[in-house]
DNA sequence: CGTAAATTTGAATGGATTCAAACGTGGTGG
DNA sequence: CCACCACGTTTGAATCCATTCAAATTTACG
């Protein structure tokens, strides 16, 4: 496994000779009408605290209740937020990807209201609240921008709501693969374990394996042992669309 | 069943000779803070479009898809947020009361994304988009209010999913009726409908009705036909904690 | 190669859903 | 005023589904 890898050397999002430049249009912070007003040496020195860090699966981002210090925005890979039931165990109640941001409880100034783990290998960039701060003065865009992604993560979790804990197990289990299938294109659900699923659908890991292993021998999915899986979207889509 | 009632008179929230006034501190819009640095005539011209409106049970605020152009706060009553599945059932995935705001993807210029159903008789504020444009220029602070709402907003997602879709049916529905006490001290939960609870839940109108039955023929809760029920919190208390 | 951890499977139990029927309640019209 | 109908709630019985607990199997990793 490859460890967890921060990158200092500047701020890659506004240097355009990086390779990974043009994802920085789509992010939350780094919008391109964002930093548009702002001269070059201002910028270069506003954003430097931004840190790009991979985490290897299963890393814990932040906790929950913890004093919170900056924002996250996913550039690649998948994050579960997960909140500790009285009982002892864990009820993920959101899945994190995609450009989507993560932590904004901290422009609050409140401490995380959720664990944030990895499920899978993951590239993240880590925005300090000083620099949102910062930039809030210069950029009243910037607020509104913020608001657009609470409103993203409420609808992220009106989907989850009615996606993942709505109907039978086996419907479940075909709306989360086909969204992991959407969101990383590639499907490597054998990367994700029947824990993770289970805590993500409210069922039992048992449950989740039973099911897993059913759409294999059913051939809904194929998976090549340390390979990614294929499935048929048609067929994952018929069993999630099958209100019992 | 009293009808909907539209109170045009003037903005209630800036009349301190009303008896509702003090509420209007705790308002999400109209807070303390807020209206301080406007001068009192130009307040008046301001907020006089927020209308005092109240809602019998089952009555429809708006809708999803439909274009929108106001925010609530709920003053008094409970009201939930649904969406449609495509098997024509409903969902619902928030309930929303208690000062709480509502509608704030109207700020955003989107459609509403629920359809929002009163559950009992409901008092609410009417705020126009317009009154927050205008109070946007001259309140700076007024988008931190908004961004506290959104994160309340995810909050009370979270904990729809961690309380009202996690665990066995009958924990699920004793996690409801606290809530329902604690919201409105009176325990009226003969006034909710069994369809209601059912959708909340995710679960079928029979089991939500035969674990209420049961509920009482264990004296859990007692309903008096017509009048609002009692209950024993600690017993309540025991069931809701049962991880099972 | 061997051990720990995760996954799969089995069998029994308990819980929730389905479909159908009975019951109660409130409202309408004869 | 009562009979009747519509609608929501309750109950029953059968079936199906998910959980539990235990054991077997596979996989990952030192």
């Amino acid at each position: 496994m490859n460890d967890i890898n921060i990158d200092l050397k500047k701020p890659k999002c506004t240097d355009k000779t990086w390779e990974g430049h043009t994802d920085c249009v789509r992010c939350a912070i780094r919008n391109h009408v964002l930093f548009s007003g702002i001269p070059e040496e201002q910028l270069d020195h506003l954003v430097s605290p931004i840190k790009n860090i991979t985490y290897p699966a299963n890393s814990v981002i932040y906790r929950a209740e913890e004093k919170s210090n900056a924002i996250y925005t996913i550039r690649k890979g998948l994050i579960k937020l997960v909140q500790h039931l009285p009982n002892g165990s864990e009820r993920t109640v959101r899945l994190v990807q995609n450009y989507d941001a993560m932590g904004l409880e901290s422009v609050l100034k409140e401490p995380y209201h959720h664990t944030a783990i990895t499920l899978q290998k993951t590239e993240l960039c880590q925005i300090p609240l000083s620099v949102i701060t910062a930039l809030e003065k210069t950029q009243p865009q910037l607020g509104r921008q913020l608001m657009h992604q609470w409103q993203n993560h409420l609808d992220n979790a009106d989907k989850f709501i009615i996606d993942f804990s709505t109907g039978p197990a086996e419907t479940r289990v075909a709306r989360l693969l086909l969204f992991l299938r959407k969101s990383s294109n590639s499907l490597c659900f054998n990367k994700i374990g029947r824990e993770d699923i289970a805590s993500i659908l409210g069922i039992t890991t048992e449950t989740a394996s039973r099911i897993m292993a059913d759409l294999k021998r059913r051939s809904i999915i194929n998976c090549i042992p340390g390979e990614c899986c294929t499935c048929e979207p048609e067929r994952l889509y018929a069993i999630a669309n099958s209100m019992s």
